[in-house]
DNA sequence: TCTGGGGTCCTAGGACCC
DNA sequence: TCTGGGGTCCTAGGACCC
């Protein structure tokens, strides 16, 4: 049997029904029982629902037809947010190579830490036990030589599971299996490969890559050729920036006035900068999503010459996008409106030697003054004063 | 059975530059 | 005056993920 070079030193630990845990780790009455989160749509089901039939993104109504003794809390996003940290923290005192993929799951890199901490599995295992003790959480970890592999292998894995792909049993593990754990595949690319006879992992590896490219597109052709034959010779990388900030908010179906459209994209563009700000981001292209009533979308966009946090600049320009989608939105019923930034970089912060006193407007107004005249006009979007002695800081706008 | 909010990446055409 | 090829950036849409 050819054993591919390499060892399982890669983890992927994903928590079970994140925000339904949540809800039944801070209330002893949901445990047990089947829960529901939100309420419009199911944003999340503890695996008692799921028992139901009860999936993520379902609607609400649906959901409640199919499991009517379903206890349907809202969502509280900082209580999850809060539970998140705690369980990245546990990870990161397990190794310093974490890749976090979104609120619930993360790769670990444990390759080095054999002699001091034991084999991947007894990591992963205590990893587990120390997400429980800690945080109060269920957590499923796969152990695999790649990252595909081991986020497969959870994903087989759960619940409140743990599971090894030994090198020399990846192919038998991995081709019996449903395309659907692919990697990238959804809903449309399942529907293309089903229609022409392949279900199973292993009926995709027989196909040449030229097939799949035909079919599929050239990235997602390729992309799924070598995941189907085993190749991802992708490193976990430590430390990736999101690219873009957005927010959305449905509207409902009743028609909308031009002034509580405009009221609502003003909303979305403060919460927008303020997130920006708050993470030190500035960004060039301003996207207006809009969904209408027969589900289509369109999205409209501007790239700025510069970057921009500022709550001003960006409104203006989504104001614009508004304007030109505008015929649109007269055509069909609008029920969805979303703003996002991209094009993201970084504010830059420059020190000033500047002491002034803290009580004296005039010693800000002049220190600002003087880093508009060094950086330009456009330069600063605040101060932050620091004390007599220590001057001015102030994030800038990349130029 | 029509439903949220947060993201990522890819594709294709057009503009523009060399 | 007409014509090649290559590259980058922008815009809009689509698929996918949690």
């Amino acid at each position: 049997m050819f054993v591919p070079i390499g060892e399982a030193n890669i983890l992927h630990a994903d928590l079970d029904a994140f925000y339904a845990s949540v809800e039944q780790r801070d209330d002893p009455r949901l445990r047990g029982r089947p829960v529901i989160v939100g309420a419009g749509v199911v944003l999340a089901c503890s695996y008692e629902a799921k028992a139901y039939g009860v999936r993520t993104a379902m609607n609400g109504g649906q959901a409640f037809r199919r499991c009517p003794q379903a206890i349907v809390v809202q969502p509280r996003m900082s209580a999850y947010s809060e539970a998140s940290k705690a369980v990245f923290k546990v990870f990161e005192n397990t190794t310093p190579l974490v890749e976090g993929l979104s609120i619930d799951e993360a790769f670990l890199d444990v390759g080095g830490l054999r002699k001091i901490a034991g084999t991947p599995v007894d990591i992963a295992r205590r990893l587990r036990s120390e997400v429980l003790a800690q945080v109060g959480l269920p957590i499923t970890v796969g152990v695999a030589r790649t990252k595909f592999l081991a986020k497969v292998a959870s994903g087989v894995a759960k619940p409140d599971g743990l599971l090894l792909v030994p090198p020399d049993e990846e192919l038998e593990f991995l081709h019996p299996l449903a395309v659907e754990r692919l990697w990238g595949v959804g809903e449309v690319t399942a529907e293309k490969l089903r229609n022409r006879g392949l279900t199973k992992v292993g009926d995709v590896a027989m196909l040449p890559e030229a097939a799949l490219v035909a079919m599929l597109g050239r990235a997602s052709g390729r992309h799924l050729h070598a995941l189907a034959h085993n190749r991802d010779p992708r490193p976990i990388e430590v430390g990736k920036r999101r690219r873009s900030i957005g927010s959305q908010r449905a509207l409902g179906r009743s028609p909308k006035s031009p002034e509580t459209l405009d009221a609502v994209l003003a909303g979305l563009v403060d919460r927008v900068t303020r997130r920006m700000r708050s993470a030190g981001r500035a960004g060039r292209t301003v996207t207006l999503r809009l969904r209408f009533d027969d589900f289509t979308r369109a999205t409209r966009s501007h790239t700025l010459p510069q970057a921009t946090g500022q709550t001003r600049a960006v409104l203006i320009t989504a104001r614009a996008l508004m304007a030109a989608a505008r015929p649109l939105i007269e055509k069909q019923g609008i029920t969805m409106v979303g703003i996002s930034v991209g094009n993201l970089e970084n504010e830059q912060t420059v020190q000033l030697a500047l002491p002034f006193d803290k009580a004296a407007n005039d010693e800000l107004d002049s220190a600002l003054d003087h880093v508009r005249d060094k950086f330009g006009t456009n330069a600063v979007t605040r101060g932050i004063l620091l004390g007599r002695d220590q001057g001015l800081t102030v994030p800038m706008l990349p130029d």
